[in-house]
DNA sequence: TGAGTTTATCACCTATAGTGTGTATCGGCG
DNA sequence: CGCCGATACACACTATAGGTGATAAACTCA
């Protein structure tokens, strides 16, 4: 499993979900925006003090940026679940 | 949230729970028992990845090693379950 | 008491997490 | 077309994560 890989797409589905610019995440977290952005890409291996601090200005459990995804299992040809075009937020 | 003591008591029960000295658990994961000694105590703050590894020698998720305990919430005065002396483990 | 096992602490080193600065790419829009 | 918002990429740099070795507690038991 890799864990960088999984915690980007955790950190990247939350930051979209909540409607976040990765510079606005980096303006909440205290993050710069290059960093995140290689983060969102599995290109960083974060510890976990970064993760707790990810995950609070994000509003959720850190232990949602660890969680599992169905990507894993996956092979799965058919794509379930909705928000496809994550609608590349508009304030 | 103190994230590195979080993870250092999760490690520590699970690896007593396992029944694993420091020593034996630093040959099943490849880190040193220094290490591992000071990350129990809180003193390390772990990558990810390096967490991963740690889950993956004591035979659990991830997840369990950032799970919160209830400690947090804790000043609970009551000590509830059994369990008191850990019976420093005897193969 | 003293040997044996387990854990904690000290000194030290290398690799990398995360920053700052700057730039490149991409999509949409006037 | 040029501009803008958003994301990706590159590099030098500093602080610290990860790791070693030696050794000092701390505890167990003959």
């Amino acid at each position: 499993m890799d864990m960088r890989r999984l915690v980007g797409r955790n950190v990247r589905r939350i930051r979209l979900e909540v409607g976040l610019t990765q510079e606005a995440f980096a303006e909440k977290s205290g993050f710069s925006q290059q960093y995140l952005s290689s983060l969102e890409r599995g290109r960083r291996n974060p510890t976990i003090v970064t993760l707790f601090e990810l995950a609070t200005a994000l509003g959720v459990s850190h232990v949602a940026l660890v969680a599992p995804d169905d990507e894993t299992a996956a092979a799965a040809p058919l794509r379930r679940g909705g928000r496809s075009g994550t609608t590349r937020n508009r304030p």
